[in-house]
DNA sequence: CGCAATATTGACCACTCTCAATGAGGGTGG
DNA sequence: CCACCCTCATTGAGAGTGGTCAATATTGCG
């Protein structure tokens, strides 16, 4: 019966399997049975299109998202209208996780390009996750992933600099993209320059200037929206360059 | 029953019901049976000093746990030494949450103070948590939470200057105090100004010089380690200041 | 086709870092 | 109990990365 969904033409369901299936089950020890129950509460919503809010800061929280094809960014609107790009999230990747707690939306979010997004109301997912352990513990490891990417953020804009940043989110596109089955070296931004650098911290014009000297260097080639790393190896040396150069901030004794 | 625990001398139960209380229970609508069944899994540590590590980064990932007293930071040692600060625990609050994912610790964790700790066993926690829904959804907040705390973070890195950084922190400080029953203007701080530094990406220099500035402009009395906020208000007007100042950074459209 | 948004490039400047020196505590051992 | 040392904190001077302002492509859309 499981089987039987997974190579049928009932594309709503298999969408949806596919988006559980990519960020909720692959990892764990879900049964087909499980996921058949997963799949009955996950909805497909309609497509949405570029400039879209899929929801707004203090919009009330009901459903997880998992975005099934598209581009969707996360921000903090900022009290003023100043944002802060928290994320872009690729196919396959959650959000809404940070609404959990107040049960209002933490971060507004945004469709970049034309997007399908699964929603997954969160009661119904709660109440499948008390019954199917592993889906708890599923629903834990997502949350903890997200907390530790966020880490990781965190250290980027602590300690990197401008050169380090980009690379870096160069890179984690890159590896996004190898693992959705896509060309790690070649493929099109779906943000701007200004949302990228919102996203690391950086003003546009570094940004760009950041671009222009990455393809002098022959890192990279771009002609606007369109990358094509040449040179990965030397991208990831960037990131593991001069950590240890400064003495001082060797350690905290 | 569970009123005999609380008012027994039984100091470790009674020590481990307040942590669990604070960060686990307190927020949502357990039963006193169910805060008895978390009681039970709960351990309390024994004393931990200045320097000792609570856990390191890669350590097989056992326990959550939260600061009963004391004060805890966490870190990521980064691959050649070079420390990013991510948190300091106070009294009630919890670490390791990023673990859950790998099943290994994301980050370290080391003591600022003298610390007591309750230990709690995730695997024990997370079966817990599928008999008791509400503590199921009590720990799915507490992840949002750690989240939406992050991405405040995320934006305090990304947009805000020195000043508003080390002002943010303050303010934090003095109201995670408050909330605790502590005097929220007048509190010891518990850890360098390096490791101030390291967690808002800021020189040391620089936070040094940011506590002469705030002293001298009366916003704040400073010795050492002893802190007295004496404008709580104007340093609230700087987190709010000129965020509207830059045209360019109003939006993205 | 023309306007608006986006991106690139240049010049300048400022915030913060780096380097360096000094002072103040805190702990240890004589 | 004091001297010494080591870490931590403060302060100053200078430098540099990246931000700001501004002008000019380039693109995309109505």
């Amino acid at each position: 019966m499981s089987e039987h969904k997974v190579i049928s033409f009932d594309n709503i369901k298999v969408a949806c399997r596919n988006c559980s299936l990519t960020s909720l089950c692959l990892p764990m020890g879900l049964t087909p049975e499980d996921v058949d129950q997963l799949d009955n509460i996950v909805r497909r919503s309609r497509p949405l299109h570029r400039g879209d809010h899929l929801f707004r800061q203090g919009d009330v929280f009901q459903c997880i998202y998992v975005v099934k094809t598209g581009t969707v960014k996360s921000f903090d609107p900022g009290e003023d209208g100043s944002e802060q790009v928290l994320g872009f999230h690729l196919p396959g990747e959650m959000i809404g996780l940070d609404a959990i707690e107040t049960g209002y939306h933490h971060c507004s979010a945004k469709i970049l390009e034309t997007t399908a997004v699964c929603e997954i109301p969160f009661t119904r997912l709660e109440e499948l996750s008390s019954i199917i352990p592993s889906l708890q513990h599923q629903m834990f490891r997502l949350l903890s992933r997200e907390i530790g990417h966020d880490e990781d953020m965190l250290t980027l804009l602590g300690k990197r600099n401008a050169e380090e940043r980009l690379a870096s989110f160069l890179l984690s596109l890159s590896g996004r993209f190898q693992r959705r089955g896509f060309s790690p070296s070649d493929f099109y931004l779906s943000m701007s320059r200004h949302e990228i650098g919102n996203y690391l911290g950086l003003a546009v014009e570094t940004v760009s200037r950041l671009f222009t000297r990455f393809q002098d260097e022959g890192l990279l080639k771009v002609e606007r929206k369109h990358i094509q790393l040449m040179d990965i190896e030397r991208l990831k040396q960037i990131l593991h360059n001069d950590q240890g150069g400064g003495v001082r901030e060797r350690q905290i004794p």
